[in-house]
DNA sequence: AATGAATGAGACTTCATTCAT
DNA sequence: TATGAATGAAGTCTCATTCAT
């Protein structure tokens, strides 16, 4: 029993410490990027030893997946609370929920940049997080059009179209290269627009794509 | 006379030497990111010696903005290029000229990251290079506003919009995240007929936005 | 209690390694020159390794500074002991005292050299070192011109002539170009003749420069 | 005739061109020191390439005894100048001609320093130019002993006395650690008055060496 | 004879990782 | 379990020297 607890207990702040240190390395690596981050600096940040990083770490290199992992975690869990029912309403949540702050659009852009250096964080990132968020987005359009309210537009394409244009504007707004004349709120609006009227059944006989 | 032309030959000599090695340079860095590339393979794939590397150029750092001068430079002259009377073909060149290799993608991919550790990197590629695309695309969407072709949305929105989706669609090739089961043409079709259907005029008056 | 005792001895460790290593690079760059002097021949002297000495000196040039520094206080101390109430014996005192090793003799010439090109050397040895030692000289110069036991010359100049005399001496030694019929000893003395009777007031009257 | 004209007009030109080089060689050296400059800057100083300093040189070594030679030369002729009747002319001459100059001060130093790296440096700059110095100067002491005019102290060791004061002032000058408020020839005049009222005939029988 | 681009050995420095305390 | 000093491999960059033109 008491045993028990022990181990518990002992579980318990293994995690927290393991949560700490990512936690750290999420922010050293979402500011300087994989290779100019030091464990010293990891370390540092997560107010423990270099020493301590490699107790609870195999290698800088496990840190970036363990951060990878979380992320994607994280993500698995917002991707399931969206509710999606209205499709402006999916949209919108899609582009303010994924990258309000500068650190999430940075590891967004960390992992994006890594996926192609490191087969793990591809695993993680873009086989889990990236195409669960995809075939998400493809059910919702499916059920849209099921119901009626959308276009009959290949899913596959118009849920890769959306997710694009997000990725796209995360990496605008990160490049300071967005609009700045606008409102978040009223940049979401204009973007549902100018999808909402392409991508939901048509009235108008004659709006065909010809330019 | 003999000496000019002595002098002639020598400047081309000396800027093949430059081409040689910037080409050598974008490939290794379009691979493996600018930290993991290292001046010996790049000097390798440019068959001269590291020496060389640095009678050209003052650094592993001047080498990744001459790089990025080069890329900036060569899509200036594309964009100068690109026909644009209509919309479909527009986006079309947009998103089938841009990232038609692999190694276009991975360079852009590699400024996109770079340009938040580099502010030659970012002069070049963000200022330079992408806002210009992105000036260029809404003056041209103005132009269709004009015309009566498409409807009267804030420009700075569609402009940026179309841009964040045409890289948000190279970064998902490149993570090989992307739409198999369609043609390159066909996709770029379907994205345009999802554009198109919103952006310009609309005969049906009851065509709004609501999900 | 335990804890101070271990901040303590780690602090002793550190100070101990520190020295080792300083005492390395005073070895052979008082051989080897600075510039000639390498950091692998430093860290071998020292028994670490090259990266040991980068967690203790920023770089190279530290490590100069370190050294130049370690002996400018230790010609503080030495000159805080020397006893001057007779001028003979405090000209034998510098000379003597200074230059008895080849390796202080050395350590002389290169940060003689290393001025000009440093200018935290120069600030340590030329501004404190060697300052200070001739300010000394001179307020003991002018304390036996007002005792009346040496003639009322500028004592600026005699500072320095001394100063000048015993540097030359030093380089003289560390050419192989001195004296080597006589021992120190005597050559401290003779030289100590020359100057004494001139510097000390004369009581033959008639005894005026002129060659 | 014509074609001992010009194998005479060459070899001037081949002289001069070598001298023209030693020329920037020197200027280089003196002021980084032999091992901070490099072969580009002095071929640039000296108007001609890299590649034509090994035309007239065999290597950067050669250049710097190249260097000490002309200076080993050049001093053979002034200390052949040299009047020296009088003491006090003599000691002026010798403080005067030598460091008159920046330039010649700082190869002084260069050679003093060099001398312990370079065997040729040490053979031309110590053994021949030094040793030269010191050596007339014993003679010229030797001569005025004989005349009555000097007190009857070893002449090696006054000799290096002197010449050892000259190069402390020469360093001293250098590292700007001299007297600035007295003008050169003043300070010529005291360390002259210093030296004499010892080194000459003492009429006052109690001067004697005491302190 | 002059040029200067090419070379490559070797220097300084960084940093992930290990291990004795 | 935590620490942080020690390590050494590997990276960038310099520069004396060579050699084809």
């Amino acid at each position: 029993m008491a045993e028990l607890q022990l181990n518990d207990r002992r579980e318990r702040r293994i995690a927290a410490r393991k949560a700490q240190i990512l936690d750290a390395a999420a922010q050293v690596f979402s500011r300087q990027g994989y290779e100019r981050a030091t464990t010293r600096e990891i370390a540092d940040m997560a107010d423990v030893s270099e020493g301590t990083l490699y107790n609870y770490f195999n290698s800088k290199r496990e840190l970036l997946i363990g951060v990878a992992k979380a992320y994607a975690d994280q993500l698995a869990e917002e991707i399931a609370r969206v509710e999606a029912e209205d499709f402006g309403e999916m949209l919108a949540n899609l582009m303010a929920n994924r990258f309000r702050t500068g650190r999430e659009r940075r590891l967004f852009m960390l992992f994006l940049y890594e996926s192609r250096h490191n087969v793990d964080v591809h695993q993680y990132y873009v086989q889990d997080a990236m195409h669960r968020i995809i075939n998400e987005t493809e059910k919702r359009i499916i059920f849209l059009i099921e119901q009626g309210r959308m276009r009959p537009i290949d899913p596959v394409v118009a849920a890769r179209t959306l997710s694009a244009t997000i990725m796209g504007f995360a990496a605008l707004f990160e490049l300071g290269a967005s609009v700045e004349h606008t409102s978040p709120e009223k940049l979401g609006e204009q973007v549902t627009d100018i999808f909402l009227n392409g991508l939901r059944t048509q009235d108008g006989a004659g709006a065909r794509a010809r330019g």
